[in-house]
DNA sequence: CTGTTAGCGCCTTCAC
DNA sequence: GTGAAGGCGCTAACAG
């Protein structure tokens, strides 16, 4: 073999090879600084024929900047962060970035195992979906050492970097409401969370979920239940299932329901792939939606249109979570100081057809029951 | 603001703080080498109090390596390559490497760039899903310069590089051969592919399809032609859709199917996403599968057991895939040299709801008809 | 417009 | 086991 020994052609070569100082290469290779057209021509055709390509960790040494930007996302997986990525990677790609990715499985050890890979590798600026237990104390000593930060999907108190996303506690009061309209009354949420914050989820007070650190799904619950109590219905706690990310574990939550003396006439997932286990979990237990159980999701994945039933659910701008994201920080880095801000941007509940009257003994029922 | 300037502590900082020489420090830091346990202890103690960082640009400046595998697909949002990305990380992660990620959306311009920018990141290896048009070119001569290359989903015809990838044309063989089986004459199928690939798709000899370069696309219609062929049925360019990859495309090409005097009785998706465009277009003419039309699909994605009907499906081991071409990659990066390999994996026919007897009139018809 | 020179932060001989 | 010095490929001053 010939091109074994991964030698690369340096702007010396170029230069020597064009017959002009290393800086006169350097500057037309580079694209900055004057160098006449005679030169430079002599330089790009020189770097043709060399085969050259610009060696970017030397660059990134003396401009202190490597274009790159790190990408910590909680689970690759999940149609959410896909479309946020694919957002991401309109902006940066235009204005020549690139993206480092990381994934943390929603564990809080990967997150700042991810945090320190990227400081390391010196990432100019960091986009990251924070863990729900996440370690507030890392993430601002990473902002703090000078490395924008811009959160999407959650946000963390006490933490003062940019953040997207959209309005947790509104979206879900609203849908839990729209239930409620309906005339459900045994409304359940699966929450997705961790064992860490499973109790929490469960048995926390309003007002302490508000108050909790990483707030996606601490908002989501407390919107659901001021809803509940605006109605003046019962909070159950065994109506939260908190028993994981995974689409197996929506599956069990859900089939648990149902092994309840009374179980749920309505049930909300906080998360497309959630969604996805519910609708296994109910033909587990043979139910059937909306007759049965009505079923709202969160996020619109392409699938949501031809699942059996057609699924409602609450339609979060994915895409543009991840535009607005990479914007911030790419202005940030443009050095476009400002203060830090907090896009909360709108939801949609779109209506299909996995929500309908409350079923009393088999028997839907509701405010139009008979009609 | 105090930390705004990103000043980053180096190896000297460290040392100076130490009271050792920066080789000590580095040393310690970069574990390597041999160093007291009182200066480690020492060294440690400076770098944690200092808040240290190893800058991996620097070091991947010495070394040679930067730690890190270019992955570039061609849909990041494609569930194919999202099970594929999380094979890959849970070998790279574990072996202490990143990933700089780049999607192409199946043009070969972004691939061209892809490969530049990897190359320009002086990436370790590249794990890549060639467009459908590749720039054989370009690749081979990536590959020439010496760093490492494996092929996923597709294959190159010409190119010397490891790859990983399913037994395309038997796969398709076996699907069509399974709807022939059940009595279908009318089979169609939606290839996805561009503006360029689309006559040949449509129009080539199947021995040019087994001919082209990029082989996924080439190779699935083959084995489609072939089980026809075997089986004595006429093929019919208007029943190869290739029109795009996306959702909308399969959608848009599945309404054409049903304008047609005489649609199809059953169709072969080649991807999970255009299964669901699939699924939306017979909703949109109010075609019921799988009684008025079969409907076999590619990719087990985790929607497919709750759309309606349960989608029957070539299942492919996505995670495997990725698995067995970051170990290649890495395994040669290693050192271990050896002759190239490609590595086809097996598929599996996972039998659900939409496949059925072929209709006739809108009375289903076949070889066990009026059963 | 062009060339010379000095590092960026780290690893790696090579002496000691 | 430790320290001093050189250099990876490139850019940024600074002269000319």
């Amino acid at each position: 073999m010939s091109g074994e020994g991964r030698v690369h052609v340096t702007v010396g070569d170029v230069a020597r090879e064009a017959g002009v100082s290393v800086a006169t290469a350097a500057r037309a290779l580079g694209d900055y600084g004057s160098v006449s057209a005679k030169s430079r021509a002599r330089v790009e055709q020189a770097a043709a024929s060399l085969g050259y390509s610009p060696n970017m960790v030397a660059r990134s040494m003396i401009t202190g900047s490597t274009k790159t930007i790190g990408v910590i996302v909680a689970d690759i997986e999940n149609q959410f962060f896909q479309r946020v990525l694919r957002g991401i990677t309109h902006i940066t790609s235009e204005r020549g970035y690139d993206l480092v990715l990381a994934n943390t499985d929603e564990s809080l050890d990967r997150e700042r195992r991810a945090l320190r890979v990227m400081t390391s590798r010196r990432v100019d600026g960091i986009i990251l979906s924070p863990t729900e237990v996440a370690d507030t104390q890392e993430i601002r000593a990473v902002a703090e050492s000078g490395v924008p930060i811009v959160l999407i999907d959650r946000r963390l108190r006490g933490v003062n970097v940019d953040s997207v996303g959209i309005r947790n506690r509104g979206a879900t009061y609203d849908a839990t409401n729209r239930l409620i309209s309906l005339g459900h009354k045994h409304i359940a949420v699966i929450t997705g969370g961790t064992a860490e914050s499973a109790p929490v989820l469960k048995n926390a007070t309003v007002a302490t979920l508000r108050r909790l650190s990483a707030t996606t799904l601490g908002t989501r619950t407390a919107g659901y239940r001021e809803a509940l109590e605006a109605a003046g219905l019962a909070y159950r706690s065994d109506f939260v299932a908190a028993n994981g990310f995974r689409q197996e574990d929506a599956r069990a939550a859900t089939v648990a329901f149902f092994a309840l003396p009374d179980p749920p006439t309505a049930i909300i997932a906080f998360d497309s792939l959630l969604s996805l286990g519910v609708l296994q979990g109910l033909r587990d237990v043979g139910a059937r939606s909306p007759d049965d159980v009505s079923l709202i999701g969160f996020d619109d994945a392409p699938w949501a249109e031809v699942v059996d039933p057609p699924l409602t659910v609450i339609g979060q701008p994915t895409l543009e979570i991840g535009v607005q994201a990479a914007t911030l920080l790419l202005d940030r880095l443009a050095g476009r100081g400002r203060a830090h801000v907090h896009h909360r941007l709108e939801t949609t509940l779109i209506e299909r057809g996995s929500v309908g009257l409350p079923r009393l003994n088999g028997v839907p029922t509701g405010p139009r029951a008979g009609l």
